[in-house]
DNA sequence: CAGCAACGCTAAAACATTTTAGCCGATCAT
DNA sequence: ATGATCGGCTAAAATGTTTTAGCGTTGCTG
């Protein structure tokens, strides 16, 4: 069982003050006239005991723990995964260290979750916030953690956010729709009250009004879209359209499951493009099209905010959308 | 900006000593003799001024942070996304916390990740470890930080793991195959010093050597492995191969996106079996018969052993190998 | 009636840091 | 000669907990 070394250790085998210790190892001899040669002995001795600092003992001294929450829906799924890993990336560049959790979109699990994290004296946090997480996620903030949204955001809470241009990209999908000459189609999308959904119908349906293109909406219910979902693609009347939109991954996933598994001649001839990029899209046969989120950026701009808010002390309130891209493949 | 109530908030308040709020708050008024009044008065004072612990306060003074580490080689990947996910929800139920880092299958980066957890006091680790990490990970071991493998094991490192029985799995998608009569197989796996694939390799060739079927081993280089996968699937003479088997879910998903792009009819012919069983093998069409790994098991028992081993401080070093399941689908 | 346990609490040390005030001698300007 | 400044360091407070030693009073036992 060997001890950790400390400060002490240091000081003690070089007889000066801990404090003296403290100021070298952290670069500050300068400014508090510390000779050049003991700063350098310090700094061997360091070095050569093994010395690495107490992070535990830095955070309750400096009331700063240099570490940031992340709060997903699931981090089994592989989009947020994605997202989970640049924010880590970008977070342990900049010297922080990333404690995630998952709410399962569950209001309670996100509440504990959000609790543990208070508790552990994060720094900042990033979340996908859940359905009715506006007070917490308000208290939150009051309590002086800053707090940004990633992937949708509250119309409700006063968080700033960093998310994907729902309504342009899901507007450009009907766009591309008219271009490549389609006529009815079929916009499977969920009835949410969450920003991505509904920024993503809004511009779905702004863009068939304005193309005229006929379509028909299918909101699935939140709690039981999947098996809404199997049965909306069992009694599709094919003759009445000639393309699918899944307005998420999650359903285009469901949805192209269903659909290989029907294996109807009539069903394979409808056009499908989907939101989000999931892998299967480049394996299915056809290769499916998709607006892809930009998520590199998005979680890159997200850390960026939050560290800077939290270094400055300035919430500065920036909310940014960002623009995804359409990636053209066989389905459509 | 609200200051976090802290003991001597609620000490204060009341007029009593701080000491004897802790032992209050942490339920230990009984065997210390105080009275139930006031400890009624004192649970009370705390949850009217919303009293949080500080961890890190008390993780200093006890030495016990609460935190595990979770090192995976890439979360983004819905293999380890999956694990994560199972691990972090025992965890909580355990009153821990996660606190993860990809590794990339680079030992640099990995050491860099563990430094870092060190220096944040993780109680312990759980880390699936990359080439030539046997160094550090003995390193931890001996600054008594309890540590596991999870996936996949270091031949030359003492250290404790859970794993899939990949042998037997391995062995027995062989066996499959012999039952189903298949006669000439490709085997498509890495040339790699990792646990896993030694022996998924050593399992498929004594079960070939027992079943007296043909095969032909293809093992692919860890750097290149994408790009001579495409290659070879490419050049496959298809008259000479009736089933392809994949060592790893990687490996199956490059195989079918090359596959499916191809749109060959003999190779549309082959039988496909992998192991690892990622979404979209129920997807693919065919869907895609595989060997599931016990993942639920698997993250569950490693964490117990973990919190056993930190909070017993007996490290027991035992080992598991848990086995999975065929999953039979359509492609085989 | 001496000794002792029980009672209900307090005080203080300890954990590893960071940061500020200040000490002592020497140099410098006035 | 006086006062100020500076160089190089130390001492100590502070962060929020947990834990142990112990204090003064009662009541009981032998």
């Amino acid at each position: 069982m060997k001890k950790n070394v400390t400060l002490n250790d240091i000081a003690q085998k070089l007889n000066v003050s801990v404090g003296l210790v403290s100021l070298v190892l952290r670069g500050k001899w300068k400014e508090n006239r510390i000779s050049e040669e003991m700063a350098k002995k310090v700094n061997k001795a360091a070095k050569d005991l093994g010395y690495k600092p107490n992070a535990m003992a830095q955070a309750l001294r400096t009331g700063k723990s240099k570490i940031i929450g992340l709060i997903v829906a699931d981090i089994a799924n592989p989009f947020y995964g994605k997202i989970a890993r640049i924010i880590e990336n970008e977070a342990y560049n900049k010297g922080y260290q990333v404690i995630f959790g998952s709410s399962d979109e569950d209001l309670c699990k996100f509440e504990k979750v959000v609790e543990a994290m208070k508790s552990r004296q994060v720094d900042g946090l990033l979340v996908v916030p859940v359905i009715g997480s506006h007070e917490v996620l308000q208290a939150i903030q009051e309590s002086n953690i800053p707090t940004i949204s990633i992937d949708r955001y509250l119309t409700d809470a006063k968080l700033p956010y960093v998310v994907t241009d729902n309504y342009k990209g899901s507007y450009d999908i009907g766009l591309y729709l008219q271009q490549k000459g389609y006529q009815n189609i079929a916009f499977i999308t969920k009835e949410s009250p969450l920003s991505n959904f509904i920024e993503r119908n809004k511009g779905f349906e702004q863009s068939m009004k304005d193309t005229g293109i006929n379509y028909q909406k299918h909101a699935l219910s939140v709690d039981n879209w999947n098996e809404e979902l199997v049965q909306l693609i069992r009694d599709m009347d094919t003759s009445k359209v000639d393309a699918i939109y899944f307005a998420q991954n999650m359903l285009a996933v469901e949805g192209l499951k269903t659909v290989n598994a029907l294996h109807s001649d009539e069903l394979d001839k409808l056009a499908i493009i989907s939101f989000d990029n999931p892998e299967i899209f480049e394996i299915n046969r056809p290769t499916i099209t998709c607006y892809q989120q930009p998520l590199q950026v998005l979680a890159e701009k997200a850390v960026q905010e939050l560290i800077n808010s939290i270094e400055s002390k300035q919430s500065k309130d920036i909310s940014l959308k960002i623009e995804g891209k359409l990636i053209i493949r066989q389905s459509c």
